[in-house]
DNA sequence: CCTTGAACCTGCGGGC
DNA sequence: TGCCCGCAGGTTCAAG
């Protein structure tokens, strides 16, 4: 999936196509993605114009005049798009979302990790899929103090750690290896083993980082492209993901970007400069 | 509580 | 050319 920036773009690219716009029609070409349609998910869309649309960690909420509010996730390979009416779908277009003034808002996802959800406006905070969220990293609420708080007690990997959206959210597989060769902090060190100093500089690294990212319209990687069909810059700057064997920009002699496995997850990152 | 590993699903690229 | 394997942006759940 799209990580944060992946997501933030997203939702920039679809603000001004969706807000104020009607809801038309809801056509579900699937029961299900990675969870079943809401059975109201019809009924609660259709009818309604989109009163505001944004992003928290990496769900996609749209705020609907009857106070609900539909939320998505685009899971690894999800996209929501909006073209002009169309009556052929595409493999993979799982809903499609028919606006007025000729606009139809797709999802299409091959891997369905993605899933869609709507619920009263007043209970987002507390809800099952928001209750549990750590910080925004680019909040000032995200803060290297607060990041210590959870470092301590921690002894899985630090890499791990910045993933967990208990933590802080939105950091995926990407950015986590990017950030901390920008911090210059080896990804395999536990958490706790992450000094005060460090932590100021990983919590600026995110920052950053996701900031960078989101001005270059977020990574592509094979199948994600910004709602318009157009494609993010990001990749082109990164430092070490998927650069395996390739030298480090670092400089330093001998300095080559290696690959590991941690938790199921590959991480690259650079011995010489990352300590 | 924390940690780890498996599960969900399709497509693509590399190696043989 | 074609097949098989491993790997891909995320999250959740169970078990230790």
């Amino acid at each position: 999936m799209p990580e944060l920036p992946e997501v933030e773009t997203v939702v920039r690219a679809l603000r001004p196509a969706v807000v104020g716009a009607r809801i038309e029609s809801v056509l579900l070409r699937r029961k299900d993605l990675r969870f079943p349609f809401p059975k109201s998910f019809k009924k609660i869309l259709e009818g309604q114009r989109i009163v505001s649309i944004d992003r928290r960690a990496k769900y996609i909420l749209m705020t609907l005049s009857n106070d609900y509010i539909w939320v998505t996730h685009l899971g690894m390979t999800g996209m929501l798009a909006v073209r002009g009416i169309e009556t052929k779908y595409a493999t993979h277009d799982h809903a499609v979302i028919g606006l007025d003034h000729n606009i139809q808002m797709i999802y299409n996802d091959p891997r369905r990790f993605g899933y869609m959800d709507v619920m009263a406006k007043d209970e987002l905070n507390t809800h099952k899929l928001f209750a549990h969220l750590g910080a925004e990293p680019l909040n000032k609420s995200f803060t290297a103090d607060a990041l210590m708080m959870f470092l301590a007690r921690r002894s899985s990997p630090i890499k791990t750690t910045i993933m967990d959206q208990k933590i802080v959210v939105g950091v995926g597989n990407i950015y986590a290896s990017e950030s901390l060769h920008m911090a210059k902090i080896d990804p395999r060190r536990p958490a706790h083993s992450v000094t005060r100093t460090e932590a100021v500089n990983l919590v600026a690294a995110i920052k950053h980082t996701l900031k960078q990212a989101i001005k270059a319209g977020g990574s592509t990687i094979q199948n994600f492209a910004t709602p318009d069909g157009g494609s993010g810059y990001f990749q082109h700057d990164f430092k070490v993901y998927d650069r395996a064997g390739l030298r480090c920009d670092c400089g330093k002699k001998h300095a080559v970007i290696e690959m590991v496995t941690q938790q199921g997850r590959s991480t690259y990152f650079c011995a010489t400069c990352q300590r």
